[in-house]
RNA sequence: GGUCUCGUAGCUCAGUUGGAUAGAGCAACUGCCUUCUAAGCAGUAGGUCACAGGUUCGAAUCCUGUCGGGAUCACCA
């Protein structure tokens, strides 16, 4: 339901009128006349001189009296250069403005029956999440939302790696330091609780390492490798993974620990059940708080042997080639990649294996054509491999897979290291924020008398609004960098000025007598603020659908930012319900109604709610 | 070193398939609340779009090279 159509259509019967050319809908610019040009949208012609063989501004009079003349939508033009500027109609705006009106869910698509499933979060269950799956999620989510906008079926997803070493440091840690406590009894979130022992296990397995480090063995060591004094601490550095593996007590027993989990011990399995439900307890309400949900959950413990019968399949297809060892591999040297193993030696899968295996499944499950990961920019080369190989392998989803990778997120401190202790904490993020919301709400004392957890629901949404603007309007695939004083920001290019924009909307319609006359009588004027927000409506559909091919946010945010910042000025400039005729104030009003739909919708693709008042 | 990616105002970011004199916000300064929510509006100031070539009517945008930041190149995940 594009309203420029009819212009665009005007005008490519013009070009055949005139110089007897086709010209398709993607070569015809139609863009918003420059502020310092009068017209309200321009079409660009230089494109069109070499075929009409005349000079852009012969071009430009003769087609913009062609449109005067034959298209009562235009009512004048100007000619600057190779720009046509379009001055429209009155009833070209009204028009506009009750298309939009009676259009439902203006501007998203209706069914395309195509299925899209994405992956969005990736956690491991050994410590809580932080900013950067912050960012994956949103990202994520928000991607969702608009392909659903566009008319896909949207099935998510998230994998949990709940398996490994790392959470057999915390089991251990927890089973010898523990003394039996659990989230309930120190009323700590699961996710902490269990992330906790984490630390604890590392600062113990240190501790050890340091004294070790005095042994008489670690001398020997030393004199062995000839270690000079002075590169001792590096060297000590380096040597923690082999220490861990090769000597370390607790190193030992948390390997132990492993393999009797592989083996499926009872006990074992009975413990790592209870952490990692305690971390699913903890990551849910994270989730919740976020207003994020999952379709399906993937487990890495479940689907971590997958790979091996594709492997299998690959190596009859002549896809994948044995070694002498055992070892399976990939020549991806032809698509200017790497040689790449899929299996190891001892017949044991790695991780670009199991990923096989979870495509498949996926596959199995739903039949999708789509699939999407959300995945840092860090992990670029795995899945331009692991896309490489499913191609191979003949999968028939293969052409729709997807890597939607974004940048990391740095801090204005440089980048966040767990081990340096620089992450910043997603619960602890959330919650500063909503307290930033309630203390600037406080200040303006409009929710005075609303009950106790009312204010909290927006304050809720105000501090999530601030957030997750903040992190969405940043093109996905560019590094951010984080600054945690700015997030918290609610003034300007931010969630909440966007969300102040629809509040005034609710606002004015509380004051109204509430009802939208049926009169089709237009205003008798049309002002330069109305029609620029006019035009922002217009053009919602090309963004939705610019968000969709791009898969990104960020153009969501920036419209609706745009949006909102027009409203501002309209709103300012123009009197709304003291507009001089009923005519008018019944423009302004569906102008408000149009503008507040539009700004609930787009935002909410964004993830972020609305509130009535703030 | 190979490959990928980013480089726009002091800071954080926009800038649509190449289009007019490169835009916002923050920070600084100046105005605007007996009138629909001032989380707002208007204004001042701030730029060699990293650099150098090329393509053309036209380049922040496309191509090549240089410089700088980041990522990646495991029988780790």
């Amino acid at each position: 339901m594009r309203i420029l159509i009819q212009l665009l259509t005007a005008f490519q019967a013009g070009m055949k009128e005139v110089y007897q050319l086709e010209t398709s809908s993607e070569e015809v610019l139609i863009n918003p006349t420059k502020k310092e040009f009068t017209g309200d949208f321009t079409i660009v012609l230089f494109s069109f001189t070499k075929k009409t063989g005349e000079g852009p501004e012969t071009m430009g009079e003769k087609l913009g009296n062609y449109l005067v003349i034959n298209f009562t939508d235009v009512i004048g033009y100007n000619v600057i250069k190779g720009f046509l500027n379009l001055e429209m109609s009155h009833t070209f705006w009204t028009k506009s403005l009750s298309t939009i009106k009676n259009t439902s869910n203006y501007g998203f698509l209706k069914s395309t029956g195509e299925k899209y499933l994405i992956e969005y979060a990736s956690p491991n269950t050994n410590k809580p999440l932080h900013l950067g799956h912050i960012r994956n999620i949103l990202l994520g989510w928000s991607v969702s939302r608009i392909l659903e906008a566009n008319g896909h079926q949207v099935i998510r997803t998230q994998v949990v790696n709940d398996r490994g070493i790392a959470i057999c440091k915390s089991m251990l840690a927890w089973l010898k330091f523990g003394k039996g406590e659990t989230p309930a009894t120190l009323g700590k979130k699961g996710d902490h609780f269990v992330g906790d022992f984490y630390v604890l296990f590392e600062n113990k397995f240190q501790e050890e390492y340091k004294v070790w480090q005095e042994s008489e063995l670690a001398k020997m060591l030393l004199a062995e490798k000839n270690i000079q004094e002075n590169n001792i601490p590096e060297f000590f550095k380096d040597f923690k993974n082999t220490y861990f593996n090769d000597y370390s007590e607790l190193g030992k027993e948390a390997r132990e620990m492993l393999q009797k989990w592989e083996k499926g011990d009872a006990e074992t399995i009975s413990l790592w059940n209870k952490m990692n439900d305690w971390v699913y307890e903890g990551f849910g309400a994270t989730y919740d708080k976020l207003k994020v949900s999952f379709d399906k959950n993937y487990y890495e413990s479940q689907t971590y042997l997958l790979g091996k019968e594709t492997v299998e399949l690959g190596l009859k297809k002549g896809v994948f080639e044995k070694e002498a060892d055992g070892s399976v591999w990939i020549d991806l040297t032809d698509a200017g990649m790497d040689r790449k193993i899929v299996l190891r030696s001892d017949g044991t899968s790695v991780y670009i294996t199991q990923d096989i295996g979870t495509a498949m499944i996926r596959y199995k499950d739903f039949g999708v054509s789509r699939m999407i990961y959300t995945v840092a920019d860090e992990q670029d080369y795995h899945f331009k491999v692991l896309f490489e190989m499913l191609k191979r392998l003949g999968e028939p989803y293969a052409g729709g897979l997807y890597h939607l990778n974004y940048g990391m997120v740095d801090l204005t401190t440089g980048k966040m290291k767990s081990r340096e202790g620089t992450v910043v904490d997603a619960d602890d993020l959330i919650q500063e924020v909503i307290s930033e919301a309630s203390a600037g709400s406080a200040e303006r004392g409009e929710l005075a008398e609303l009950t106790v957890s009312q204010q909290q629901d927006i304050f809720d949404k105000i501090g999530f609004a601030a957030l997750k603007f903040f992190i969405l309007k940043v093109q996905p695939r560019k590094r951010m960098t984080f600054n945690p004083q700015e997030s918290l920001d609610m003034q300007g290019q931010t969630g909440p000025y966007i969300q102040n924009a629809f509040v005034r909307i609710q606002s004015i319609f509380r004051k109204s007598d509430g009802k939208l006359s049926e009169t089709e009588g237009g205003p008798n004027k049309i002002e330069q603020p109305e029609k620029e927000l006019l035009r922002l409506l217009i053009s919602f559909p090309d963004v939705v659908a610019e968000a969709g091919r791009q898969y990104d946010p960020s153009t969501i945010a920036n419209y609706c930012y745009a949006l909102a910042k027009d409203f501002h000025r309209f709103y300012h400039e123009v009197r709304i319900l003291g507009a001089e005729t009923a005519e008018e104030k019944n423009f302004r009003l569906q102008l408000c109604a149009c503008t507040g739909d539009v700004l609930e919708r787009a935002m909410d693709l964004l993830g972020i709610d609305m509130p009535d008042r703030m």
